[in-house]
DNA sequence: ACTCACGGGACGCCCCGTTAGT
DNA sequence: ACTAACGGGGCGTCCCGTGAGT
């Protein structure tokens, strides 16, 4: 008769500590050894979870983008509309994503290191790509709405217009890691661009 | 004095094999062994040239920015006005780091590599801020030649605009090169941005 | 639990590897992968044991040591007085030292080479001062009970003549080593100097 | 015309860089580059002077115990006889080996260094016994020279006694070292050692 | 479900000695 | 007399993945 574990729980203890190693010292400083010791477990056991080192960092990538989602939709608003602007609805997914606290800078760390693994890991750039596109569908869907409502400038090109907001997102995610500007200074940009795309706010 | 070896060219050849191999597969793959093979010399040969890996990356790092800049300069302009226009200026720059050929491509790379890189390891951001502090004064002087010859609106802050283009540029990179979108598209992303920025173009 | 291995066995056959290696060519032969062959295990197996060579130089010492105790005790006695007499309980340890047969040649080799390592290495020098004062109190304590029954001179300085004998019985050591002498003339001028210190025997 | 260059003088320099080298870390901190650096010199200067790191030890240790020698003779004596006793004359040797000044403690290293390593290296014992030899031969004729002038007990034997005593002495050099005692203390066993073989002082 | 034992490969670094050249 | 360039080998360390075993 098996221990019982709740095997899901237990691998996302081990992304978690993906992640804290990721940002600290990138993806060359996560190795199984390491993991393992931070996330207080045998190599064996963590070996017993996720049999390479690929399959691992899947799953801590795939966690963290859930994470980044869940937050989405859980935090609590300042002011929670019933229906909220298209704008509203597009800078609360944006800014789960600026390394405005702790848990975020962490997702930030993890976002960089994949983004620039994957520009020359062709298989982790078709996730990415898949994960992009999404986002970009969801962009252009809420800048269509704005364009109806006449929020939003009508002689803008959605797809264009989601594309360099996704762009500028992650360059200001990266631009904010390195320190060329704080947080809230991304934040600011980010808000100021937005105004570019929509006139309410 | 012994066998006469020009210093500089054989540590630019040894840049250029790291510069392909980081192209090929990100940092990790750097290794002395590789570039060694790559530069066609012994390990012991390339370690006369550069004592450590560490020291190494820092001059591929210095010398693929010389590059980018080298090629603002000399690459022939289809207008090649007396007066360029602000917008001709910041454009002329910009174009270069994006992936839009082979050579620009390899640097784009290398640049991703190293702006992840210097997310986890701040030596490393201390020598991008400075970089990155240079395009930024660069940006904003001609921002404000804008402002005072017309073409730039005056409400726009140019500092935070210029803040924001290096951000869009950096993302619109690392886009490319994971395939969000072709390097021509970036291109044109760019140019779209720059129209917020100056009128005339 | 898997595969069962003596640990406890296995660490003492890699310790006899590095004495042997040390007896042959002094510590600068041992290296980690020569370790390895001489034990007949892969370098792998033996890091798994010892993960840096400082563990395993550390261990090869301390189980040498223990060795020399334990002849100490167990190697029989011509004359197995029930009630020793101080000489003979000193020159009983003492002898087990000297390279008097191959066994304690090898012990020897490997003793003159912590010693000389402790010479520049302080962390090794407060180990081996820890050993040396142990044996000094030993003697000390022998010399004192001879007194206390004659056999010792009553004029001598029981710290100080422990010391010297010390010392005598390392140049003696180093000296056989080198083959400024044989090991049983080693053996007699050891005796002549006991002679000194205990006037029966 | 070549530079003009004391030959010899620049030998001298390296090899107190050996030396100093030794002392700080034992022979294994000795390499060809370090030494070059110690002595301030390149590389290709050093190999010039020594085309192997052998031979610059064997000089290195040759020029150790010139050294040595030359103190005795010159060293202020506090009691300048004209016709010094034979435990005079022995002394004065002996305690130019040991430790008592920076000096000397630099000569120890380098001697226990040499001792350690020819109790493994066949063509370096012979050097070493051809030294020691010397050295008995000398104390031998010392302690004759006791017995006839009766300061010396006739009952011993001065070959054995000889040996005995630079065992002591080795010993006290290394055990000096270590820090089983001081200099002083080393120095003062000495003294002990030797009433036992001269009876005046 | 979990562990230890193990192999084998790589990595960054260091070092020594030779040689072509001034 | 002196130097830079270079080859090649070795070192200690680390790491990943497999599999026998409980």
């Amino acid at each position: 008769m098996p221990k019982k574990v709740d095997h899901r729980s237990r691998r996302a203890d081990i992304a978690e500590a993906v992640w804290l190693l990721m940002a600290r010292g990138g993806i060359e400083e996560v190795t199984m050894r390491r993991v393992a010791r931070q996330a207080r477990m045998s190599l064996g056991q963590l070996q017993h979870y996720f049999a390479s080192k690929e399959t691992l960092l899947d799953h801590a990538f795939e966690l963290m983008t859930e994470r980044v989602v869940a937050r989405t939709s859980t935090r609590e608003d300042p002011e929670p509309d019933e229906y909220p602007s298209s704008r509203t609805v597009v800078r609360r997914a944006l800014v789960e994503m600026l390394p405005l606290d702790e848990e975020r800078t962490i997702d930030a760390h993890v976002w960089v290191a994949f983004l620039a693994r994957a520009s020359t890991a062709p298989e982790l750039a078709v996730l990415l790509r898949k994960i992009h596109a999404e986002l970009q569908g969801f962009i252009i869907e809420e800048l269509r709405r704005g364009q109806r409502d006449g929020s939003t400038p009508v002689h803008l090109d959605p797809s264009r217009e989601a594309r360099t907001l996704l762009a500028v997102l992650d360059g200001l995610i990266v631009h904010a890691l390195i320190g060329h500007h704080t947080p809230a200074e991304a934040e600011h940009a980010l808000d100021n661009h937005l105004d570019m795309l929509f006139s309410d706010g």
